[in-house]
DNA sequence: CCGTGATCATTC
DNA sequence: GAATGATCACGG
């Protein structure tokens, strides 16, 4: 076993950390851990976000709280094509179907996870081993007044309608930034909700997430990447 | 069992 | 090809 890397005591630390990465690759940064790489992400879909985790010292394991709670930092890895554009949505959390209704966007768990995020973009390009596949550089963000606007409309219409009880008129089409996702194990598990009236239900569990638009946006003004 | 880490895979 | 809906592993 590999001594655990200590929580970063500072912003400053942290970026430092994440600075020693960039140009690494997985693999690499894999072996001073001591883990071992997966060929695909079949049976490992988080095993990126897993593996900075742990090499930059983030201490919220899977608790529904910051990756570096002294810091109030959240850490989101995020695949790039060649380009620097984004391949996948980016997870946020899930949602509290239960109580959504008695929440504000001020109070809401998206604005507080993305109050303070570090960007980590990898290289996902398909063709190359995943063990080749390099760290880019990572970015501490943020949302511009401009943004948390956006995300507070959305967030807001996609919670007023799991309030009202609609949870199942739902769809990924939804938001402009942000969409409302399946986040379960499969399609079959099922969560205890009120309607408007407060009878009992069961739904489908949700997650927010960002839309590659948005996550492309954040990457672009900082990185000045293509439009 | 639930939330976090996401990517896969089918549909559009 | 892109986007939505489905899914996999793990820690607590």
């Amino acid at each position: 076993m590999m001594d655990p890397v200590p929580a970063p005591e500072s912003e400053a630390e942290l970026v430092r950390r994440v600075r020693e990465l960039s140009g690494r690759s997985l693999g690499e940064v894999a072996e001073t851990l001591g883990l071992s790489v997966p060929e695909h992400f079949r049976h490992a879909k988080g095993w990126v976000g897993q593996l900075l985790e742990k090499a930059l010292g983030a201490t919220a394991s899977s608790r529904a709280a910051p990756d570096f709670e002294l810091l109030g930092v959240e850490m989101k890895t995020i695949p790039i094509d060649e380009r620097g554009i984004p391949q996948e949505t980016t997870f946020v959390c899930t949602i509290p179907l239960q109580t959504v209704h008695q929440t504000d966007w001020e109070q809401s768990r998206v604005r507080k996870k993305l109050a303070r995020v570090l960007w980590v973009p990898i290289e996902a390009t398909r063709s190359v081993p995943v063990a080749e596949r390099r760290i880019g550089s990572a970015l501490l963000w943020s949302p511009s007044f401009e943004q948390e606007q956006a995300l507070r409309g959305d967030w807001e219409q996609l919670a007023g309608l799991i309030a009202c009880g609609d949870i199942d008129s739902i769809t990924g089409h939804l938001g402009t930034v942000m969409q409302v996702r399946p986040k379960a194990a499969n399609a079959k598990a099922r969560r205890n909700v009120r309607d408007e009236d407060g009878l009992l239900m069961t739904a489908l569990p949700r997650g927010f997430y960002l839309r590659i638009s948005f996550t492309r946006e954040i990457l672009r003004e900082h990185f000045s990447l293509p439009i």
